[in-house]
DNA sequence: GCAAATTGCTACACACGTTAACTATATTGG
DNA sequence: CCAATATAGTTAACGTGTGTAGCAATTTGC
């Protein structure tokens, strides 16, 4: 037992014990098996996150559709879409009816980009899902979905 | 099942199956419960972390031990011993015998905000514990620090 | 001893998460 | 019709994670 574990004058969880840390270590964990094959191509997660949605998106989405699906607030994805937009491997097309509105759709670059990932990346979530076994791996995304719907009660100040 | 989800040329997971993402959706679910509790008092999760770990440790840790304790990497924890430093939570003594080190430790005023925030902080902790059971809350922690354990094996260029 | 390598920490660049403010376009109500 | 409201999306500001580079103090190896 290390020093800084040795005492606990709050009455709190040591570090390893609290959820969200052991989350952020296990996402942590898991992204160093990933960024190394999206670094090789300039892109980082939440990059890839977008154009694997628009990949597997048959129409163009809108930018707040793709947000959702994407789990990607709209600022960041905004970001992202100027980013990838840049490279050629994404493209706007404003709404005809409606001119707020944008198409988001995947160029032929970057649909080879995919391609070229893909298989690299399914292999590491294949080492992931081996090392910790087919049980433990579904368990753990049962356990996981749970969580991720946990809202706090206590939403005072509701107007 | 939507657009989005319906096609998968490239034979990935669905991004409700990634397990990244699975774990990023659920910290931050777990987040909601905290940062109300966080941002009443301007403090971060970060910040709070460090708080937090100093008040538990019973002499002023060196920054490197204190990055260790907390998970932060070295820049972010500059950072963020600046910022309480600023506020008076923290202060910083240069090490007698190796001048390039630094004791960190907390302030009295950083511990009454810890003895502060501390109590309502468990208060979530309890709530999230509740709500998830006791046996999944464990079975989760576990699979978890599993998880976290996990090291890709194709580190090639190794020198 | 003293140059070379190492260590502890910081600075900087880039990207994302979050919140709030802002612009431009559509829609609604009187 | 036109003002008031709502919606889609962007911009801005702040803090953090990651990676790289840098500086100063210390240790090493000859």
């Amino acid at each position: 037992m290390t020093e800084l574990e040795a005492s606990n004058r709050s009455d709190l969880l040591p570090f390893t014990q609290s959820l969200p840390m052991a989350l952020m270590r296990a996402r942590e964990s898991t992204m160093r098996f990933f960024r190394p094959v999206l670094a090789a191509h300039e892109l980082t997660e939440q990059q890839w996150r977008v154009l694997r949605a628009l990949d597997a998106s048959p129409e163009a989405p809108e930018v707040n559709e793709l947000a959702q699906h994407t789990f990607l607030l709209g600022p960041s994805l905004t970001r992202i879409l100027s980013n990838l937009s840049e490279r050629g491997l994404i493209a706007r097309a404003p709404a005809s009816h409606d001119q707020r509105r944008a198409h988001i759709s995947i160029t032929e670059d970057g649909r080879s980009l995919v391609a070229t990932i893909a298989p690299l990346s399914s292999r590491q979530y294949e080492a992931i899902t081996e090392r910790l076994g087919e049980n433990r791996y579904r368990q753990l995304t049962k356990l996981l979905e749970e969580v991720a719907d946990l809202r706090p009660d206590t939403e005072e100040a509701r107007p």
